[in-house]
DNA sequence: GTGGTCTAGACCACC
DNA sequence: GTGGTCTAGACCACG
C-alpha cells in the first residue's frame, strides 16, 4: 500500500515525517488521487509509535487538502492534487539522477557527502532547506 | 567567515539546523579544520535567536568532536577526518547536478518536485536521511 | 525510586552532581538496567532547582549510554556493561572501607582530612579523579 | 616544589581545582607552614592557563586565611593552618587505605568503582560530596 | 569579550 | 502527564 520509514534520530517530528512522505510521494506520482493511506492503526502498529501522532499527521494532510478522510473507510488522497509532470518524464530524470550518483560513488563521495552536495546544490537553486 | 540560514516552517529545531549546516560544510571541504565558526553571539545577532540555542548547537558540534571550543576565543573546527575528496572532483559532481536541476526545471518540475526526486533516490541508495 | 542531593558550596556545576550521581550508582549496581530515574519535574521540584538543569543532567546521562529518555514516559537507565561486581564482593570493601573511615576518625582526622587522604591515595592508583 | 595537575574535563572550575590541591596538601602535611607555593606565573606556564585564573586562585587561598602573598617574592603557607595530625598516623593510615585498594583491584573494580564506593562510604558518614 | 551555567517561563511533541 | 525546544536575561570562568 505505502510504506512509511521514521529516522528517530533526525529530530524532525514524527508525524512532520509522516506529512512529509505523503505529500513527496503525491509530488512524484507515487500516490493518485483516490488511493488509500493505511490506516492509523496499521502504520501505529507497524511504526510502533502512538495512533495519537498518525491521526495527528492526517489531520495536517486534511488541513492542507491533500487528503480526505471517509468516516469509517479510511483516509484518501484527495483529486486536487494531481502531479502533473508525465512519469515517463520522471523516470528518465531519476535514471539519470541514479547515473550522477553512482558517479559520486565512484569518485569516492559516502552517502553522506552525496546527500551534503545534493543539499547545497538545491539550497543555490532556491532559498529553502531541500535534504536536511 | 560562515553565514548560517534558517528555514522556520521546516520544523527542524533551529539548533539541528545549525549543526547541519556545519557538519554538511566539513564534509564538503568548506570550512577546515583550525577554522573559526562565528561566536555564539554573532550568530544569534545575524539571526535574531537566542544566544542559548547557538550555544546548543555548538555543543552538540562539540559532543560529535566536530568542533571544540576556547573559553575566551571562540569555537573552531577540529582536526578530524579530513575531507579526502579532491575539490575538483566537488566542482564537476556539482556541475553535473546543477544541469541535472536544470534539466529537471526544463521538464515542469518545481523545486519541491526536484527535492522529492532527490530525496527519493536518496533513499534507494541508503535507509536513511530523507528530505523530512 | 533513587534519592538525589546537592552541595552548592562545591563549586560543582549542579547538573555535573546528577550525572555523578547516577553515574556512580550504576557503577555500584544500586541502579539496575530499565529502572526509572524520578522524572525531571519531580527533581526540579524536591532539589527547588530548574527543570532545566535537571534536563540538562538527563541529556548528558543519555549521550553517554547510560540512560534513555521515553518520551511521554521517563527516563530510564540503559542496559549497558553492567556492574559484573558481585554485591556480596561491594558490601565486603564497603564493611572494609569504614572500618578504616572509623579507624581515621579515631586517630584525629576529621571529615575533610579523610576524604584528602582518599583522593590522594586515588590519585597515586591512577592519574585521574581526585576530590576537585 | 609542589606539583598542580588539572582536570579539565571534571566541569570544575580551574581555579577551584588549584585551591583544593593547596588545601588537601595542607590537611595532609605536604604543605607547611612557611612553605613557598610557585609563583603565578611558573603554575599558568606549566599548565599552560592564564594567569589570572592562577592569582584568583592564590587570591582565595588568601581569602581562606591558608597562604599569604608577600610583595616581590611569592606566595607562602600561612603558620596558623598547622596539621596537628602525626605524620606517622597518615603514614598508617594511607598504608591500610593503599590496601584497600588493592584489595578492590583484585576484587574486579576498576578505578572508577573504587572512587565510587569511597565517594558512597564517605557520603554515608557525612552530608558532603567528598569524590565528586 | 568569549563560552558555560542557571533560572524562569512559554510552547510543542508525544503517550 | 512526559521529555524537548526556545526565549530572555543574570551571573560566572576564562583570556
Amino acid at each position: 500500500m505505502f510504506a512509511f520509514r521514521l529516522d528517530a534520530r533526525s529530530g524532525v517530528p514524527t508525524f512532520l515525517q509522516l506529512v512529509s512522505q505523503v505529500r513527496q510521494a503525491i509530488l512524484l506520482g507515487y500516490l493518485q488521487p483516490g488511493d488509500q493511506l493505511p490506516t492509523v492503526r496499521q502504520v501505529a502498529a507497524e511504526l510502533t509509535i502512538n495512533p495519537n501522532t498518525v491521526a495527528k499527521a492526517y489531520r495536517e494532510l486534511e488541513r492542507e487538502g491533500l487528503a480526505a478522510a471517509r468516516s469509517g473507510q479510511g483516509t484518501f488522497i484527495q483529486a486536487t492534487t494531481a502531479s502533473s509532470v508525465d512519469p515517463a518524464t520522471y523516470a528518465r530524470l531519476r535514471h539519470a539522477l541514479r547515473r550522477w550518483v553512482h558517479d559520486a560513488h565512484a569518485a569516492g563521495l559516502d552517502h553522506e557527502r552525496v546527500a551534503a552536495v545534493m543539499a547545497s546544490v538545491l539550497d543555490e537553486t532556491a532559498g529553502r532547506e531541500g535534504v536536511a
